[in-house]
DNA sequence: AAAAGTATGTTGTCGTTACAACGAAACGGA
DNA sequence: TCCGTTTCGTTGTAACGACAACATACTTTT
């Protein structure tokens, strides 16, 4: 399967997409920010590299496109400007599909709209951390969420280095890493590397931190 | 015109979908955390509060949907429990329609790909501001993100109170409006109530604040 | 195994922010 | 107009977090 947002089309629904496919070389740019895009993009070989810019105008890693990955949907979609460059990581190949006509097709607009939904109830519970007055709130939040579905007690594992997490959760790493401590010899929490258990403390949610 | 969703769309065309009318009394729920959405719902009239949860399981209030507004959309085109509950604000309609037979009609599928592309897009450029690390950069943030196609120096308008910003942003209210106060002793900016004015300042950026 | 590189934890300092409490202005009836 | 209500700004304090600098694993290379 080529991506998430072709599963299951025919190749007689794909084709009636005007699909063209480009070839970027890498460091060239795909996409650029204040264009509109020329349709919704699947990365078929390669990977790119989302970037957003500074307040001071220096360019900010926003995110990564792997090979089946989708990108510049939203813009396309809402037929506005891009917000962000994309740059092609190492040699790749894009497939650009018209837009208007995914949502002509009933097995292709009911994957679109599973992925930008997905993509929304994503980004809104990235929001919810987020907007947590506390560092160690955040964290909280975080990960409830993580182990959302595993058994109390039991151990799970999170998806980003200590890095990744602070930028996810906006905060400094080091902070991250103080806080994470903290929590642990407040016996909320406990982990090693990225396996983490959460302890049901009993007394939690007063003595804070 | 119902609704953005509904834009352009025949009466039979609407029929298809299955719609069910469905009324609800002041202070009912209209969709409970958990439960997985009947379909996608559009407020005929009154209005719906959005809550979640706090930390601690208290709820707080995410959303209001008015007359014409869409919720519960995310959920259901990705067939996953509600993370949220809706509760009747006042006596209102909803409209709940078929999310399996929106993806089948053209032109519903395109008004819903467009809806979900711009909340993408929306909730996107929030993330830009609460990941900024410092409160006085979130606000520089968001009100350039305000002030954009407004002529360079020109008054424009929020559409939040101070404590709509403050929630937006993830700060206290007071905080912001001290910050505000800076940015503007500092020259950066000028405001009355909701008007607004950016001021180039020359040297801005390292001064910092 | 040594060396180099990377990821993570620790500490100290200083600017920032949450929070509470208050004051002032704007607003909307009665 | 007067009063209650709401919104917004100000102040003080204590806690928090960004940042830098360093220490300690853990990995990978050679």
């Amino acid at each position: 399967m080529r991506s998430l947002l072709l599963e299951g089309a025919s190749e007689a629904e794909l084709s009636a997409l005007c699909p063209r496919r480009e070839r970027y070389a890498k460091g060239e740019r795909v996409l650029a920010a204040g264009e509109i895009p020329r349709g919704v993009g699947v990365v078929e070989s390669g990977s790119l590299l989302i970037y957003g810019e500074d307040e001071a105008g220096l360019p900010v890693l926003l995110a990564r496109v792997e090979q089946g990955g989708m990108f510049a949907e939203a813009f396309a979609f809402a037929g506005v400007p891009a917000g962000a460059d994309a740059v092609a990581a190492e040699g790749c190949a894009v497939l650009w599909l018209d837009a208007a006509r995914i949502a002509e097709d009933g097995v292709l607009a009911r994957n679109a709209l599973r992925i930008l939904a997905e993509k929304s109830i994503f980004l809104t519970r990235r929001i919810r951390h987020l907007t947590r007055r506390t560092l160690a709130d955040k964290v909280r939040s975080y990960l409830r969420e993580q182990a959302a579905g595993v058994p109390a007690g039991a151990t799970f594992f999170l998806p980003l280095d200590r890095q990744g997490l602070a930028d996810f959760l906006g905060c400094d790493r080091s902070a991250l890493s103080a806080v994470l401590s903290r929590l642990r010899e407040a016996g909320e929490i406990d982990f090693h590397k990225n396996a983490f258990r959460l302890k049901n403390a009993a007394g939690r949610g007063k003595e804070s931190l």
